[in-house]
DNA sequence: TTTTGAGTTGTTCGA
DNA sequence: GTCGAACAACTCAAA
């Protein structure tokens, strides 16, 4: 059993097919270099948890290599006499091409890589137009995923044969890294009591996502998304758990979001850095090492505009971010500081410990207008204005950038506003806003010929 | 094949 | 202070 991105033993179909059909197996992940040296700390610490946790609930059975999977799993095939590696299929275009690779030098051994189940409800490449091509716009897509008819749960696994379990011991064990921030443990029970907690919270939980979930400062989302990512949870597990009121339809609506770039992304598997709309390609950015230092100063959240510094240092002190303040940072680096979306991108990924890529690849693809359905080129976020209107009490700030905590609320998004310049310790605004609005509709006007 | 309505998330300006 | 219109043009999906 090669666990990958699912990292769960409730409803795991490709763990219930491996025990169904072999009487030893053995459970394994590889710790891939390709993947895990690109990832931050955060990132990396909520990994190790969950696998930490994996493997207690398994009684210490859980095996550790690290390398490239294309040499490790057949190598260790070779080790343990195994006839079958059995995996979750992983539609991604990286893990997609590492699974091919893989099941050829299985293949060629005599051997087999057998995929049951995915991270996805439909999987992807099963909603279709009548036509039979692939939707390409979020609404057709999600009514049609909605009548696909989801997976089914499975049962939970008979109590495991895991061979070796008392003998075998672990090489290459993660460890949880260093990080000063404290953060609650990361387990698969962990994700289904934040689950409870959410729903059960009534009007300022899921009742409420409709309303609330646009707020950074109050806890109106279920912060799932870390356990969707490392497959902690499914999300039919979720999609269960739904009726049709308001907000619950508006909850299932963002899983559908999840779903759908996971289906652009398997029909366009180029568009992980690529522009989906290659007409953008024409766009201009900034370069040399003003744009380099400016970027540098978005990572670390000393733009000068409060809302963005505090959602850039959320990720890096959190390894999550808000997802209003997603769009409103990303909205910054590519129209406020016309850097290429890519270079965002790679940022969330190492960071995010939900960094999924096809919804980071396409999430930052529709803020820069070159993915699907592309915004409005006109459409440019403020962020005074964005801080105001959703973080009306200016709490989100001051929780993650102290230096403003003094501010009154009417001077917190914009702390150079009313004379006598920034407080101690902040950074006047490093562009303005206005000029770079300007400068921004002038070049989307240029690609789009206006 | 043609036509028609619609498309996650915004801002600004002027009445 | 509120409110509606303007901000482009295009592509998609379905009738």
């Amino acid at each position: 059993m090669w666990f990958r991105r699912d990292l769960r033993l409730n409803d795991n179909p490709a763990l219930v097919r491996a025990l169904a059909d072999y009487d030893e197996v053995v459970p394994l992940f590889v710790v891939d270099p390709n993947l895990f040296d690109r990832s931050g700390l955060s990132r990396l610490t909520f990994m190790c948890d969950a696998l930490n946790a994996l493997d207690d609930s398994m009684g210490r059975a859980l095996l550790y290599r690290y390398g490239d999977p294309v040499e490790v799993i057949p190598s260790f095939c070779d080790e343990f006499g195994i006839d079958a590696v059995v995996t979750a299929r992983d539609f991604a275009p990286y893990g997609a091409r590492r699974d091919r690779a893989v099941a050829e030098r299985l293949e060629a051994a005599g051997r087999r890589l057998v995929f049951e189940g995915s991270p996805y409800a439909v999987d992807p490449g099963t909603v279709r137009k009548d036509d039979g091509t692939p939707y390409a716009v979020f609404t057709p897509f999600s009514k049609r995923w909605l009548s696909a008819g989801w997976s089914s749960p499975v049962e939970a696994p008979r109590t495991p044969n895991w061979l070796g379990a008392p003998t075998i011991t672990c090489a290459g064990r993660p460890t949880r890294p260093d990080i000063d921030v404290v953060l609650p443990p990361f387990t698969e029970t962990g994700a289904w009591n934040q689950w409870e907690e959410f729903r059960d919270r009534g009007i300022e939980g899921l009742d409420g996502y409709d309303d609330r979930r646009n707020d950074p400062s109050v806890a109106g989302t279920s912060r799932m998304s870390t356990a969707l990512r490392w497959g902690l949870v499914h999300p039919r597990q979720l999609l269960l758990e739904l009726d049709d009121s308001k907000a619950h339809q508006v909850f299932r609506s963002e899983i559908a979001w999840r779903e759908f770039y996971g289906d652009v992304l398997f029909h366009r598997p180029d568009t992980t850095w690529q522009n989906l709309n290659r007409k953008m390609d024409a766009i201009v950015h900034d370069e040399g090492p003003v744009a380099v230092e400016r970027f540098r100063a978005w990572c670390e959240g000393r733009t000068g505009y409060p809302i963005v510094d505090a959602g850039m240092r959320e990720l890096l002190a959190t390894g999550w971010m808000h997802n209003r303040v997603r769009m409103i940072v990303a909205s910054f680096l590519v129209k406020d500081l016309h850097l290429p979306w890519q270079w965002g991108a790679r940022h969330f990924m190492r960071h995010l410990a939900d960094g999924d890529v096809a919804s980071n690849s396409h999430g930052w693809q529709w803020t820069a207008g070159t993915g699907t359905d592309a915004a409005p080129y006109f459409r440019v976020f403020n962020p005074v204005a964005q801080g105001e209107r959703w973080d009306p009490t200016g709490d989100y700030v001051r929780r993650f950038v102290p230096e403003l905590a003094d501010l009154a609320t009417s001077q917190i998004h914009a702390p150079w506003s009313k004379g006598g310049g920034v407080p101690l310790g902040y950074v006047p605004p490093i562009v303005d806003h206005a000029v770079e609005r300007e400068e921004a509709l002038a070049r989307y006007k240029a690609v789009t010929g206006g």
